[in-house]
DNA sequence: GCCAAAATAT
DNA sequence: CATATTTTGG
């Protein structure tokens, strides 16, 4: 297995989206349409809102900054949405908004309030985990270690902007789920490998509803060991490292954004390259954020590999404003 | 109406 | 933080 080790995450690499496919914009700012992709769920005052905690710690989410009123519509049709042309088609402001880069934006969107409707009912809205996240997930993961992989330390790792605690700790419960239905399977049956996926193709878990997502990415073998205290620490080509030495490159940070599913359904059979939309649109350009944690987040998001593997960087997935649901989703952008 | 995914509650 | 339950989207 030693081998496959090497194997496998060799294919994995060359899943992921080429160069090319990356975003091809650069935009910035956000528009007020992104706004609109708000969401507001359904009247469901019963709901304490969420209690919990939210302390995370600084990075979060959530936001302060409300963006600017977007409305919502559930299902309706808003339509809206210009996306038709790559154009720029740029908006983006959910609960991310971080830091204030954007002296206006953010001053516009933090103040702005002032007569909109504050976030304070508004609700976020639904993080879909695309594959490159929940590749980021589970490298994070890996390289914390089971011990350590718990959702803020997940979280803080991963520094996806606008990724909440909450969003990685229900992940993380499927995930787990998931893992011990592997294990399940793979124990009695012999072996085949568990890690499968990956690479390739999914693999035949345990039943063709393997779930989709997961199966995307390649599971580190330690996981499915029950029985392995030792090799825990199992620290995969992305470094940890804060990286002092910030080349000319564009390093990417993720973030997430709203998109519309009904354009772009999260994927349903991928497993060669989805990233990128036939029409390729990216839409929200959006700025990165300020990443100033104390915590160590993984690379900002190049894994190269020095053996041929070129250094993809993980792209989202995105969809064009068009419809009326709105949802999370990953994105990453050139910031540093 | 069912199922899966994500959110929220405990 | 983990797990259970509810909500939401497909």
């Amino acid at each position: 297995m030693r081998e496959e080790d090497s194997n496998w995450f060799s294919r994995w690499e060359e899943e992921l989206p080429s160069p090319e496919e990356l975003m091809p914009l650069s935009q910035t700012l956000i528009t007020p349409d992104l706004a609109l992709a708000f969401d507001i769920r359904n009247p469901n005052p019963n709901n304490s809102n969420n209690n919990n905690n939210n302390t995370n710690i600084s990075n979060n989410n959530n936001n302060n900054n409300s963006p600017t009123h977007y409305h919502h519509q559930q299902t309706g049709s808003v339509a809206v949405n210009p996306l038709g042309n790559t154009t720029t088609s740029a908006s983006t402001p959910p609960p991310q908004p971080n830091s204030a880069e954007f002296g206006a934006d953010s001053a516009d969107l933090g103040s702005g309030a002032a007569g909109e409707e504050p976030a304070r009912t508004l609700k976020r809205p639904r993080l879909v985990w695309t594959p490159q996240l929940h590749k980021r997930f589970v490298d994070a993961v890996a390289h914390l270690g089971i011990k350590n992989a718990v959702p803020k330390t997940i979280m803080q790792l991963m520094s996806v902007d606008g990724l909440t605690r909450e969003n990685v700790a229900s992940h993380l419960q499927k995930y787990r789920l998931y893992l011990k239905r592997m294990q399940g399977v793979s124990a009695g049956g012999g072996g085949s490998g568990p890690a499968n996926g990956a690479g390739g193709l999914a693999a035949a878990s345990a039943d063709p509803a393997t779930d989709h997502l997961f199966a995307s990415s390649p599971v580190p073998p330690h996981f499915l060991h029950p029985g392995r205290p030792n090799s825990d620490h199992f620290l995969p080509f992305v470094q940890v490292a804060a990286l002092p030495h910030h080349h000319h490159h564009h390093p990417q940070q993720m973030v997430a954004t709203v998109a519309h599913p009904q354009l772009q359904p999260p994927f349903h059979r991928q497993v060669g390259h989805f990233g990128s939309p036939p029409n390729g649109q990216f839409e929200h350009p959006f700025l990165s954020t300020r990443q100033s944690q104390p915590v160590h987040r993984m690379a900002p998001l190049h894994n190269q590999g020095p053996g041929g593997g070129g250094g993809y960087g993980e792209d989202l997935e995105l969809a064009n404003g068009a419809g009326g649901r709105k949802v999370l989703t990953l994105f990453p952008t050139g910031d540093d």
